[in-house]
RNA sequence: GCCAGGAUGGCCGAACGGUAUGGCGCACGCCUGGAAAGCGUGUUCCCUUUCGGGAUUCUGGGUUCAAAUCCCAGUCCUGGCGCCA
Protein backbone atom coordinates (compact mmCIF):
# COMPACT_ATOMS: atom_id res chain seq x y z
CA UNK A 1 0.00 0.00 0.00
CA UNK A 2 0.99 3.52 -0.86
CA UNK A 3 0.60 6.36 1.90
CA UNK A 4 -2.20 8.83 1.39
CA UNK A 5 0.63 11.62 1.98
CA UNK A 6 2.51 9.54 -1.38
CA UNK A 7 -0.15 9.26 -3.31
CA UNK A 8 -1.41 12.66 -2.79
CA UNK A 9 1.93 14.44 -3.29
CA UNK A 10 3.20 12.28 -6.23
CA UNK A 11 -0.41 11.73 -7.90
CA UNK A 12 1.77 11.55 -11.64
CA UNK A 13 4.11 9.13 -10.75
CA UNK A 14 1.34 7.15 -9.35
CA UNK A 15 -0.64 7.29 -12.17
CA UNK A 16 2.06 6.46 -14.47
CA UNK A 17 2.65 3.03 -12.06
CA UNK A 18 -0.97 1.97 -13.05
CA UNK A 19 -0.64 2.26 -16.50
CA UNK A 20 2.57 0.87 -16.62
CA UNK A 21 1.91 -2.16 -14.82
CA UNK A 22 -1.15 -2.52 -16.59
CA UNK A 23 -3.70 -2.18 -13.54
CA UNK A 24 -7.23 -1.48 -14.33
CA UNK A 25 -10.15 -0.45 -12.37
CA UNK A 26 -8.26 2.12 -10.31
CA UNK A 27 -9.77 5.63 -10.62
CA UNK A 28 -7.15 7.86 -9.20
CA UNK A 29 -9.02 11.07 -10.11
CA UNK A 30 -11.54 9.59 -7.65
CA UNK A 31 -8.88 8.62 -4.53
CA UNK A 32 -7.85 12.07 -4.73
CA UNK A 33 -11.32 13.48 -4.46
CA UNK A 34 -12.28 11.41 -1.44
CA UNK A 35 -8.79 11.98 0.08
CA UNK A 36 -9.65 15.89 0.06
CA UNK A 37 -13.61 16.07 1.09
CA UNK A 38 -11.90 13.41 3.88
CA UNK A 39 -9.40 16.27 5.34
CA UNK A 40 -11.97 18.42 5.02
CA UNK A 41 -14.13 17.15 7.02
CA UNK A 42 -11.58 15.79 8.98
CA UNK A 43 -11.04 19.51 10.28
CA UNK A 44 -14.24 20.54 10.30
CA UNK A 45 -14.76 17.25 12.96
CA UNK A 46 -11.73 18.27 14.88
CA UNK A 47 -12.94 21.52 15.61
CA UNK A 48 -16.12 20.14 16.77
CA UNK A 49 -14.60 18.03 19.16
CA UNK A 50 -12.29 20.57 20.22
CA UNK A 51 -15.05 22.62 21.18
CA UNK A 52 -16.87 19.79 23.06
CA UNK A 53 -13.69 19.19 24.54
CA UNK A 54 -13.98 22.50 25.95
CA UNK A 55 -17.82 22.74 27.23
CA UNK A 56 -17.06 18.92 28.78
CA UNK A 57 -14.07 20.24 31.15
CA UNK A 58 -16.61 22.78 31.64
CA UNK A 59 -19.00 20.47 33.05
CA UNK A 60 -16.05 18.69 35.22
CA UNK A 61 -15.13 21.94 36.92
CA UNK A 62 -19.01 23.12 37.91
CA UNK A 63 -19.62 19.83 39.31
CA UNK A 64 -16.96 20.39 41.36
CA UNK A 65 -17.72 23.43 42.36
CA UNK A 66 -21.07 22.51 42.53
CA UNK A 67 -23.16 25.43 40.23
CA UNK A 68 -25.61 23.13 39.13
CA UNK A 69 -27.65 25.33 36.90
CA UNK A 70 -24.05 25.97 34.86
CA UNK A 71 -23.82 22.74 34.44
CA UNK A 72 -27.20 22.02 33.27
CA UNK A 73 -26.14 24.79 30.56
CA UNK A 74 -22.88 23.14 29.62
CA UNK A 75 -24.39 19.64 29.15
CA UNK A 76 -27.00 21.20 27.24
CA UNK A 77 -24.27 22.58 24.56
CA UNK A 78 -22.17 19.91 24.68
CA UNK A 79 -25.36 17.90 23.51
CA UNK A 80 -26.01 19.65 20.58
CA UNK A 81 -22.07 19.28 19.40
CA UNK A 82 -22.75 15.63 19.81
CA UNK A 83 -25.25 16.14 17.47
CA UNK A 84 -23.24 18.15 15.15
CA UNK A 85 -20.46 15.84 15.27
CA UNK A 86 -21.76 12.71 14.99
CA UNK A 87 -23.03 13.56 11.27
CA UNK A 88 -19.77 14.54 10.46
CA UNK A 89 -17.39 12.27 11.79
CA UNK A 90 -19.69 9.19 9.92
CA UNK A 91 -19.22 11.23 6.70
CA UNK A 92 -15.80 11.53 7.72
CA UNK A 93 -15.75 7.52 8.62
CA UNK A 94 -17.25 6.60 5.59
CA UNK A 95 -14.71 8.26 3.37
CA UNK A 96 -12.07 6.77 5.04
CA UNK A 97 -12.64 3.33 4.51
CA UNK A 98 -13.86 3.79 1.37
CA UNK A 99 -10.08 5.66 0.81
CA UNK A 100 -8.32 2.89 2.58
CA UNK A 101 -9.83 0.16 0.48
CA UNK A 102 -8.94 1.85 -2.75
CA UNK A 103 -5.50 2.42 -1.40
CA UNK A 104 -5.18 -1.16 -1.16
CA UNK A 105 -5.73 -1.46 -4.46
CA UNK A 106 -3.13 0.96 -6.21
CA UNK A 107 -0.03 -1.18 -6.92
CA UNK A 108 3.70 -0.93 -6.21
CA UNK A 109 5.73 1.87 -8.14
CA UNK A 110 8.38 0.72 -10.32
CA UNK A 111 12.05 1.71 -9.32
CA UNK A 112 13.39 4.18 -11.51
CA UNK A 113 15.66 1.24 -12.81
CA UNK A 114 12.97 -1.19 -13.84
CA UNK A 115 12.55 -1.65 -17.87
CA UNK A 116 9.39 -0.45 -19.37
CA UNK A 117 7.68 -2.66 -21.14
CA UNK A 118 4.00 -4.25 -21.68
CA UNK A 119 4.82 -8.27 -21.63
CA UNK A 120 7.09 -10.99 -20.85
CA UNK A 121 9.00 -10.32 -24.19
CA UNK A 122 9.50 -7.27 -22.59
CA UNK A 123 11.72 -8.27 -19.99
CA UNK A 124 15.82 -7.70 -20.06
CA UNK A 125 18.17 -10.83 -19.91
CA UNK A 126 20.72 -10.20 -17.36
CA UNK A 127 23.20 -12.73 -18.17
CA UNK A 128 23.42 -17.01 -18.11
CA UNK A 129 25.01 -19.17 -16.04
CA UNK A 130 26.47 -22.90 -16.69
CA UNK A 131 26.42 -22.61 -20.44
CA UNK A 132 29.99 -23.07 -20.94
CA UNK A 133 30.24 -26.49 -19.75
CA UNK A 134 27.68 -28.83 -20.82
CA UNK A 135 26.42 -32.14 -19.41
CA UNK A 136 26.27 -34.87 -22.14
CA UNK A 137 22.72 -34.95 -22.95
CA UNK A 138 21.15 -38.38 -24.56
CA UNK A 139 20.25 -37.70 -28.54
CA UNK A 140 16.43 -37.26 -27.07
CA UNK A 141 15.54 -35.75 -24.06
CA UNK A 142 12.62 -37.63 -22.88
CA UNK A 143 10.33 -35.00 -20.77
CA UNK A 144 10.15 -35.52 -17.24
CA UNK A 145 6.48 -36.12 -17.20
CA UNK A 146 6.71 -39.41 -19.04
CA UNK A 147 10.40 -40.23 -17.83
CA UNK A 148 9.23 -39.83 -13.63
CA UNK A 149 5.95 -41.67 -14.74
CA UNK A 150 8.85 -44.43 -16.49
CA UNK A 151 10.71 -44.65 -13.15
CA UNK A 152 7.47 -44.59 -11.08
CA UNK A 153 8.58 -41.73 -9.26
CA UNK A 154 6.00 -39.25 -10.13
CA UNK A 155 2.09 -40.21 -10.30
CA UNK A 156 -0.11 -37.75 -11.41
CA UNK A 157 -3.06 -39.95 -12.19
CA UNK A 158 -3.33 -41.67 -8.63
CA UNK A 159 -2.64 -37.70 -7.17
CA UNK A 160 -5.70 -36.60 -9.24
CA UNK A 161 -7.54 -39.54 -8.14
CA UNK A 162 -6.98 -38.57 -4.74
CA UNK A 163 -7.00 -34.90 -4.75
CA UNK A 164 -7.96 -33.90 -8.02
CA UNK A 165 -5.91 -32.42 -11.04
CA UNK A 166 -2.84 -30.52 -9.90
CA UNK A 167 -1.80 -32.82 -7.16
CA UNK A 168 0.67 -35.52 -7.38
CA UNK A 169 2.40 -38.32 -5.66
CA UNK A 170 6.09 -38.17 -6.08
CA UNK A 171 7.18 -41.77 -4.76
CA UNK A 172 10.56 -43.46 -4.10
CA UNK A 173 13.71 -42.47 -5.13
CA UNK A 174 12.22 -39.36 -6.57
CA UNK A 175 10.56 -38.77 -2.82
CA UNK A 176 14.06 -39.30 -1.67
CA UNK A 177 15.46 -36.69 -4.14
CA UNK A 178 13.24 -33.87 -3.42
CA UNK A 179 13.95 -34.46 0.71
CA UNK A 180 17.43 -34.30 -0.45
CA UNK A 181 17.00 -30.91 -2.62
CA UNK A 182 14.98 -29.41 0.29
CA UNK A 183 18.10 -30.70 2.55
CA UNK A 184 20.65 -28.72 0.60
CA UNK A 185 18.88 -26.04 0.00
CA UNK A 186 18.74 -24.83 3.65
CA UNK A 187 22.05 -26.03 4.36
CA UNK A 188 23.38 -23.60 1.48
CA UNK A 189 21.00 -21.02 3.00
CA UNK A 190 22.36 -21.21 6.78
CA UNK A 191 25.47 -20.65 5.36
CA UNK A 192 24.61 -17.51 4.03
CA UNK A 193 23.15 -16.56 7.92
CA UNK A 194 19.54 -17.76 6.84
CA UNK A 195 17.61 -18.25 10.02
CA UNK A 196 14.99 -20.83 10.25
CA UNK A 197 11.47 -20.73 10.19
CA UNK A 198 8.87 -23.39 10.05
CA UNK A 199 5.56 -21.16 9.53
CA UNK A 200 1.87 -22.20 10.42
CA UNK A 201 0.13 -23.12 6.90
CA UNK A 202 -2.97 -21.87 7.07
CA UNK A 203 -3.18 -18.06 7.57
CA UNK A 204 -5.63 -15.65 8.01
CA UNK A 205 -7.37 -12.84 6.11
CA UNK A 206 -4.97 -10.41 7.59
CA UNK A 207 -2.35 -11.62 6.85
CA UNK A 208 -3.21 -12.45 2.88
CA UNK A 209 -3.58 -8.95 3.23
CA UNK A 210 -0.50 -8.06 4.53
CA UNK A 211 2.01 -9.38 1.47
CA UNK A 212 -0.82 -8.05 -0.75
CA UNK A 213 -2.75 -11.52 -2.20
CA UNK A 214 -5.78 -9.73 -0.35
CA UNK A 215 -8.08 -8.72 -1.69
CA UNK A 216 -6.79 -8.91 -5.41
CA UNK A 217 -6.00 -12.38 -5.82
CA UNK A 218 -8.33 -14.20 -3.96
CA UNK A 219 -9.17 -16.41 -6.48
CA UNK A 220 -5.64 -17.59 -6.60
CA UNK A 221 -5.85 -19.41 -3.50
CA UNK A 222 -7.58 -21.98 -1.21
CA UNK A 223 -9.63 -21.07 1.26
CA UNK A 224 -10.77 -23.12 4.40
CA UNK A 225 -13.46 -23.50 6.20
CA UNK A 226 -15.59 -21.22 3.75
CA UNK A 227 -16.86 -21.02 0.58
CA UNK A 228 -14.43 -19.77 -2.14
CA UNK A 229 -16.50 -16.76 -3.42
CA UNK A 230 -18.06 -15.97 0.64
CA UNK A 231 -17.29 -12.38 1.58
CA UNK A 232 -13.92 -12.82 4.09
CA UNK A 233 -13.69 -11.46 7.37
CA UNK A 234 -10.65 -11.43 9.60
CA UNK A 235 -11.32 -14.76 11.14
CA UNK A 236 -10.56 -16.72 7.71
CA UNK A 237 -8.10 -19.04 6.91
CA UNK A 238 -6.23 -19.92 3.36
CA UNK A 239 -3.96 -22.02 2.97
CA UNK A 240 -0.65 -20.50 2.70
CA UNK A 241 -0.19 -19.70 -1.04
CA UNK A 242 3.91 -19.09 -0.56
CA UNK A 243 5.72 -18.98 3.01
CA UNK A 244 6.22 -14.99 2.31
CA UNK A 245 3.17 -14.65 3.95
CA UNK A 246 3.15 -16.29 7.32
CA UNK A 247 7.33 -15.40 7.59
CA UNK A 248 6.43 -11.16 6.25
CA UNK A 249 3.26 -11.13 8.89
CA UNK A 250 5.21 -12.56 11.62
CA UNK A 251 6.46 -9.03 12.47
CA UNK A 252 3.26 -7.83 11.48
CA UNK A 253 2.02 -4.67 13.93
CA UNK A 254 5.49 -4.40 15.80
CA UNK A 255 8.50 -2.32 15.99
CA UNK A 256 11.82 -3.82 15.56
CA UNK A 257 14.89 -2.30 16.50
CA UNK A 258 17.88 -1.10 14.43
CA UNK A 259 19.99 -3.77 16.17
CA UNK A 260 17.42 -6.70 14.85
CA UNK A 261 18.03 -5.17 11.27
CA UNK A 262 18.75 -6.97 8.87
CA UNK A 263 16.42 -10.23 9.44
CA UNK A 264 17.21 -13.39 7.02
CA UNK A 265 14.90 -15.76 7.24
CA UNK A 266 14.10 -19.38 5.30
CA UNK A 267 11.30 -21.41 5.38
CA UNK A 268 10.49 -24.43 3.92
CA UNK A 269 6.84 -24.77 3.49
CA UNK A 270 4.47 -26.96 1.04
CA UNK A 271 2.51 -23.98 -1.39
CA UNK A 272 -1.15 -23.86 -2.48
CA UNK A 273 -2.26 -22.28 -5.21
CA UNK A 274 -5.64 -22.91 -7.25
CA UNK A 275 -3.71 -21.59 -10.52
CA UNK A 276 -7.35 -21.61 -12.19
CA UNK A 277 -7.52 -21.73 -16.02
CA UNK A 278 -3.95 -22.30 -16.59
CA UNK A 279 -3.68 -25.71 -18.30
CA UNK A 280 -1.91 -26.84 -22.10
CA UNK A 281 1.31 -28.05 -22.87
CA UNK A 282 3.42 -25.78 -20.83
CA UNK A 283 1.75 -26.65 -17.80
CA UNK A 284 1.66 -30.09 -17.78
CA UNK A 285 3.67 -32.68 -15.38
CA UNK A 286 5.54 -31.28 -12.53
CA UNK A 287 5.78 -27.38 -13.96
CA UNK A 288 2.46 -25.79 -12.40
CA UNK A 289 0.62 -27.98 -9.51
CA UNK A 290 -2.05 -26.91 -6.83
CA UNK A 291 0.58 -28.21 -4.40
CA UNK A 292 4.22 -28.10 -4.17
CA UNK A 293 7.16 -27.72 -2.04
CA UNK A 294 9.86 -24.26 -1.99
CA UNK A 295 12.45 -22.80 0.57
CA UNK A 296 11.55 -18.88 1.00
CA UNK A 297 13.98 -16.35 1.78
CA UNK A 298 12.58 -13.20 3.47
CA UNK A 299 14.43 -9.87 4.27
CA UNK A 300 13.80 -7.43 6.75
CA UNK A 301 15.76 -4.27 6.25
CA UNK A 302 16.68 -1.02 6.40
CA UNK A 303 15.28 1.24 3.61
CA UNK A 304 18.48 2.72 2.52
CA UNK A 305 19.92 -0.97 1.85
CA UNK A 306 17.16 -2.73 0.08
CA UNK A 307 18.45 -2.09 -3.10
CA UNK A 308 21.88 -3.58 -2.85
CA UNK A 309 19.93 -6.57 -0.54
CA UNK A 310 18.10 -6.86 -3.50
CA UNK A 311 21.53 -8.14 -5.45
CA UNK A 312 23.05 -9.94 -2.65
CA UNK A 313 19.29 -11.85 -2.21
CA UNK A 314 18.91 -12.52 -6.44
CA UNK A 315 23.08 -14.15 -5.41
CA UNK A 316 22.03 -16.54 -2.48
CA UNK A 317 19.05 -17.65 -4.51
CA UNK A 318 21.37 -18.24 -7.49
CA UNK A 319 24.08 -20.20 -5.36
CA UNK A 320 21.90 -23.40 -5.24
CA UNK A 321 21.69 -23.67 -9.34
CA UNK A 322 25.68 -22.80 -9.50
CA UNK A 323 26.46 -25.27 -6.78
CA UNK A 324 23.89 -28.23 -8.76
CA UNK A 325 25.73 -26.93 -12.35
CA UNK A 326 21.90 -26.33 -13.71
CA UNK A 327 22.04 -24.00 -16.48
CA UNK A 328 20.05 -20.71 -15.98
CA UNK A 329 19.30 -17.16 -16.69
CA UNK A 330 18.83 -13.88 -15.04
CA UNK A 331 15.75 -11.85 -15.99
CA UNK A 332 15.36 -7.78 -15.12
CA UNK A 333 11.73 -7.91 -15.19
CA UNK A 334 9.92 -5.08 -17.08
CA UNK A 335 6.77 -3.19 -15.36
CA UNK A 336 4.19 -4.60 -17.18
CA UNK A 337 5.29 -8.51 -15.96
CA UNK A 338 6.25 -7.43 -12.37
CA UNK A 339 3.02 -7.76 -10.52
CA UNK A 340 1.33 -5.87 -7.90
CA UNK A 341 3.63 -5.40 -5.25
CA UNK A 342 6.91 -5.17 -6.12
CA UNK A 343 9.40 -2.09 -6.77
CA UNK A 344 11.57 -4.26 -8.66
CA UNK A 345 11.99 -8.09 -9.78
CA UNK A 346 14.48 -10.23 -10.99
CA UNK A 347 13.29 -13.85 -12.18
CA UNK A 348 15.82 -17.13 -12.60
CA UNK A 349 14.71 -19.19 -15.07
CA UNK A 350 16.49 -22.77 -14.77
CA UNK A 351 17.19 -24.73 -18.35
CA UNK A 352 14.90 -27.57 -19.11
CA UNK A 353 16.05 -29.37 -22.15
CA UNK A 354 13.11 -32.03 -22.16
CA UNK A 355 10.47 -30.00 -24.01
CA UNK A 356 11.40 -27.52 -26.96
CA UNK A 357 9.29 -24.27 -26.69
CA UNK A 358 10.10 -21.21 -28.91
CA UNK A 359 11.52 -18.43 -26.61
CA UNK A 360 13.76 -21.60 -25.31
CA UNK A 361 17.82 -21.42 -25.80
CA UNK A 362 19.50 -22.16 -28.91
CA UNK A 363 20.04 -25.44 -26.88
CA UNK A 364 16.56 -26.52 -27.35
CA UNK A 365 14.48 -26.89 -24.32
CA UNK A 366 12.79 -24.50 -22.41
CA UNK A 367 13.10 -21.92 -19.39
CA UNK A 368 11.62 -22.41 -16.42
CA UNK A 369 10.62 -19.86 -13.48
CA UNK A 370 12.64 -21.23 -10.13
CA UNK A 371 12.57 -17.74 -8.66
CA UNK A 372 11.35 -14.55 -8.21
CA UNK A 373 13.58 -12.08 -6.51
CA UNK A 374 11.57 -8.81 -5.87
CA UNK A 375 11.86 -5.49 -3.27
CA UNK A 376 8.74 -4.59 -2.12
CA UNK A 377 10.28 -1.26 -0.37
CA UNK A 378 7.60 0.04 1.89
CA UNK A 379 4.84 -1.43 -0.25
CA UNK A 380 3.86 -4.45 2.57
CA UNK A 381 5.25 -3.03 5.21
CA UNK A 382 2.72 -0.48 5.44
CA UNK A 383 0.01 -2.78 4.57
CA UNK A 384 1.28 -4.96 7.61
CA UNK A 385 2.45 -2.22 9.80
CA UNK A 386 6.03 -3.63 10.56
CA UNK A 387 8.30 -0.55 11.50
CA UNK A 388 11.58 -0.10 12.90
CA UNK A 389 12.85 2.37 15.32
CA UNK A 390 16.25 4.15 13.25
CA UNK A 391 17.03 5.84 16.70
CA UNK A 392 15.54 4.88 19.96
CA UNK A 393 14.18 8.61 20.39
CA UNK A 394 12.81 8.76 17.07
CA UNK A 395 9.60 7.72 15.78
CA UNK A 396 9.23 4.51 14.10
CA UNK A 397 9.52 4.31 10.27
CA UNK A 398 8.42 1.49 8.33
CA UNK A 399 11.12 -1.11 6.99
CA UNK A 400 11.77 -2.46 3.70
CA UNK A 401 11.19 -6.15 2.63
CA UNK A 402 12.18 -8.10 -0.05
CA UNK A 403 11.51 -11.90 -0.77
CA UNK A 404 13.15 -14.32 -3.40
CA UNK A 405 12.63 -18.29 -3.99
CA UNK A 406 15.61 -20.31 -2.50
CA UNK A 407 14.06 -22.08 -4.90
CA UNK A 408 10.46 -24.00 -6.37
CA UNK A 409 11.52 -27.38 -5.74
CA UNK A 410 9.27 -28.88 -7.93
CA UNK A 411 10.91 -27.04 -11.27
CA UNK A 412 14.62 -27.50 -9.76
CA UNK A 413 13.57 -31.71 -9.83
CA UNK A 414 12.19 -31.01 -13.64
CA UNK A 415 15.25 -29.59 -14.59
CA UNK A 416 17.52 -32.38 -12.72
CA UNK A 417 15.27 -35.19 -14.30
CA UNK A 418 15.30 -33.93 -18.05
CA UNK A 419 19.10 -32.44 -17.42
CA UNK A 420 20.94 -34.69 -15.45
CA UNK A 421 19.28 -37.89 -17.71
CA UNK A 422 20.93 -40.45 -19.19
CA UNK A 423 20.94 -42.81 -22.51
CA UNK A 424 19.57 -45.34 -20.49
CA UNK A 425 17.01 -43.08 -19.38
CA UNK A 426 18.36 -43.42 -15.63
CA UNK A 427 19.35 -39.63 -13.98
CA UNK A 428 22.42 -39.05 -12.43
CA UNK A 429 22.24 -37.54 -8.97
CA UNK A 430 24.18 -34.28 -9.11
CA UNK A 431 26.93 -34.77 -6.24
CA UNK A 432 26.34 -32.23 -3.77
CA UNK A 433 22.83 -33.97 -3.14
CA UNK A 434 24.49 -37.48 -2.83
CA UNK A 435 25.33 -36.90 0.58
CA UNK A 436 21.70 -36.56 1.50
CA UNK A 437 20.51 -39.54 -0.27
CA UNK A 438 23.22 -42.26 1.21
CA UNK A 439 25.64 -41.48 -1.21
CA UNK A 440 23.24 -42.20 -4.37
CA UNK A 441 24.76 -41.94 -7.05
CA UNK A 442 21.62 -42.81 -10.28
CA UNK A 443 18.32 -42.87 -9.90
CA UNK A 444 17.14 -46.22 -11.64
CA UNK A 445 13.65 -45.74 -10.77
CA UNK A 446 11.26 -48.57 -9.43
CA UNK A 447 8.80 -51.78 -10.96
CA UNK A 448 5.33 -50.46 -11.13
CA UNK A 449 2.55 -51.02 -8.56
CA UNK A 450 -0.87 -52.68 -9.57
CA UNK A 451 -2.58 -54.42 -12.69
CA UNK A 452 -2.52 -51.40 -14.79
CA UNK A 453 0.95 -51.81 -15.17
CA UNK A 454 0.61 -55.08 -16.86
CA UNK A 455 0.89 -55.61 -20.46
CA UNK A 456 2.38 -51.86 -20.83
CA UNK A 457 3.82 -50.96 -23.90
CA UNK A 458 7.58 -50.23 -23.79
CA UNK A 459 7.93 -46.68 -23.33
CA UNK A 460 4.49 -45.51 -24.70
CA UNK A 461 2.53 -44.91 -21.79
C1' G B 1 -14.60 -27.65 26.06
C1' C B 2 -15.61 -25.39 31.17
C1' C B 3 -14.24 -21.92 35.19
C1' A B 4 -11.26 -17.85 37.05
C1' G B 5 -7.89 -13.80 36.32
C1' G B 6 -5.57 -10.46 32.92
C1' A B 7 -4.30 -6.92 28.36
C1' U B 8 -2.55 0.90 29.63
C1' G B 9 3.58 4.41 25.55
C1' G B 10 10.13 0.92 23.61
C1' C B 11 9.79 -1.59 28.90
C1' C B 12 7.61 -1.62 33.99
C1' G B 13 3.34 0.18 36.14
C1' A B 14 -0.82 3.84 38.74
C1' A B 15 -5.61 5.96 38.15
C1' C B 16 -13.83 6.92 43.76
C1' G B 17 -17.36 7.71 35.81
C1' G B 18 -14.73 14.18 35.51
C1' U B 19 -10.77 13.92 30.75
C1' A B 20 -4.04 8.93 31.63
C1' U B 21 0.27 9.50 37.98
C1' G B 22 5.01 7.90 38.08
C1' G B 23 9.46 5.21 37.09
C1' C B 24 13.08 2.80 33.63
C1' G B 25 15.34 3.25 28.92
C1' C B 26 16.77 6.59 24.97
C1' A B 27 18.06 11.74 22.80
C1' C B 28 19.39 16.80 23.52
C1' G B 29 20.72 20.73 26.88
C1' C B 30 22.43 22.65 31.74
C1' C B 31 25.84 21.56 35.55
C1' U B 32 31.28 19.42 35.83
C1' G B 33 38.44 19.89 34.88
C1' G B 34 36.21 15.21 32.82
C1' A B 35 32.65 11.52 33.99
C1' A B 36 28.83 9.75 37.23
C1' A B 37 25.02 11.82 39.95
C1' G B 38 21.68 15.85 39.76
C1' C B 39 18.43 19.33 37.07
C1' G B 40 15.55 20.68 32.58
C1' U B 41 13.29 19.48 27.84
C1' G B 42 11.84 15.81 24.57
C1' U B 43 10.63 10.68 23.29
C1' U B 44 2.82 7.30 19.39
C1' C B 45 -0.41 8.58 15.15
C1' C B 46 -3.49 12.07 12.05
C1' C B 47 -4.89 17.15 10.10
C1' U B 48 -2.58 21.98 9.58
C1' U B 49 2.54 26.42 5.51
C1' U B 50 2.45 28.52 10.68
C1' C B 51 -0.20 29.02 15.22
C1' G B 52 -2.60 25.12 16.80
C1' G B 53 -5.98 21.13 17.06
C1' G B 54 -7.66 16.08 17.16
C1' A B 55 -7.18 10.90 18.22
C1' U B 56 -5.03 6.94 21.17
C1' U B 57 -5.65 2.63 27.78
C1' C B 58 -6.32 -5.25 23.16
C1' U B 59 -10.67 -5.06 19.14
C1' G B 60 -15.90 -3.92 18.09
C1' G B 61 -20.55 -2.33 20.00
C1' G B 62 -23.59 -0.08 24.15
C1' U B 63 -24.91 3.23 28.62
C1' U B 64 -23.57 8.60 29.81
C1' C B 65 -23.02 15.56 29.00
C1' A B 66 -18.46 12.67 30.03
C1' A B 67 -15.69 5.67 29.91
C1' A B 68 -8.95 3.07 31.13
C1' U B 69 -13.06 2.82 34.76
C1' C B 70 -19.87 0.40 33.96
C1' C B 71 -22.55 -3.32 30.38
C1' C B 72 -22.43 -6.83 25.92
C1' A B 73 -19.59 -9.54 22.19
C1' G B 74 -14.84 -11.05 20.37
C1' U B 75 -9.27 -11.90 20.16
C1' C B 76 -5.01 -13.15 22.72
C1' C B 77 -2.26 -14.34 27.38
C1' U B 78 -1.95 -16.77 32.41
C1' G B 79 -3.77 -20.32 35.99
C1' G B 80 -7.14 -24.46 37.33
C1' C B 81 -10.36 -28.53 35.66
C1' G B 82 -11.92 -31.82 31.79
C1' C B 83 -11.03 -34.41 27.12
C1' C B 84 -7.47 -36.43 23.78
C1' A B 85 -3.44 -37.98 20.71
Amino acid sequence: MLSRQFVRENAEMVREAIERKGVTGVDLDEILRIDAEWRELKAEGDDLRHQRNEVSSEIGEYKREGEEEKAQDAIERSSELKAELQRVEDRADELEAKLEARLLEIPNVPHESVPVGEGEDDNVERYREGFDDLWTLPEDVVPHYELGERLDILDFERGAKVSGGGFQFVKGEGARLEYALIQFMLDVHREQEYIDVFPPLPVNSESMRGTGQLPKFAEDAYRIGARQDDDHDDDDLWLLPTAEVPVTNMYRDEILLDDDLPIKHQAFSPNFRREAGEHGTETRGYVRVHQFNKVELVNFVRPENSYERLEGLLSEAEEVLDRLDLPYRVLDMCTGDMGFTQAKKYDIEVWAPGDDMDDGPEEGGRWLEVSSVSNFEDFQARRAGIHYRPERHESAEYLHTLNGSGVAVPRVMVAIMEYYQNDDGTITVPEPLRPYMGGQEVIEGHEPVGESAVGEGDGDA
